[in-house]
DNA sequence: GGTTCAATTGAACGAATGTTCAATTGAACA
DNA sequence: TGTTCAATTGAACATTCGTTCAATTGAACC
């Protein structure tokens, strides 16, 4: 849950613009086709996931296969406790499952969006501008 | 630029697992399959600016009409230097573009992928599981 | 029951991040 | 030139975040 942040839902004491407002028609119409605020939070909290290094190449190896935590580790060279935590950023994201299989578990991506959205990323970054 | 941490790049004194690799062919075959840090690290660093909900909300006024910082400012109940300091992480992501008329800057969107991006982000936050 | 070892967990630490506040810039207009 | 005001900028501050380190869990095997 994001936390407030000074006081929000209290405008009376912030200077935001000395006329209120430049455009307050457009204003109102933006905000009634806007989503809700839970839903915004939910999505940046989602791209807040996304937007880590260590998770970013945990994502990208599991597109390949499902893989242990020890081979993640070899496979980035990190050590497995660093692994762990991530993947339970990843796990609590729901973006990640896995399965046990006597001492070692294994780590599976576990949602049909996570593709098309780095597909999408992956153009974005490499695209000639 | 992401910045290094620890020794990365050199495995010696870092304890990963205690025999080297549980599957080091899967290893081996997912390494070369990758994309280069380089990339990857391109791509977390676009997702860590769509990670912030007062980005994400001007991400989605935006997407309705083109805004100035005060109107902005207005809609979101924040000051405008807190507007203008998240429109810059915007700019420099190119995400934004902006065209000034007298003392009043518009911002607009500039990309083709955002949308599509934010599109499968929706979807799965607002997809019953 | 004791050992082994992959995996997890919690505390601690340093680095990165977002907002506030105050000062400044820059365009329009008298 | 001086004023107005939208926008920008930089420093400061509190919060968040990712890794390390040490300790613990849990399944397999003797």
């Amino acid at each position: 849950m994001r936390k407030k942040q000074g006081n929000e839902d209290d405008f009376s004491d912030i200077e935001i613009c000395q006329i209120s407002t430049i455009h307050p028609e457009n204003i109102k119409d933006v905000k009634t086709e806007m989503p809700d605020d839970e839903i915004l939070e939910q999505i940046s909290d989602l791209f807040k996931v996304f937007g880590d290094f260590t998770r970013v190449r945990i994502i990208f190896a599991l597109f390949k296969s499902e893989m242990c935590v020890c081979d993640l580790a070899n496979l980035l060279g990190m050590s497995s406790s660093a692994i762990s935590h991530q993947l339970r950023v990843l796990k609590q994201a729901k973006i990640v499952k896995f399965r046990r299989e006597g001492k070692v578990v294994y780590y599976s991506l576990d949602d049909e969006h996570v593709y098309k959205i780095f597909e999408q990323g992956f153009e974005h970054v490499t695209e000639i501008k």
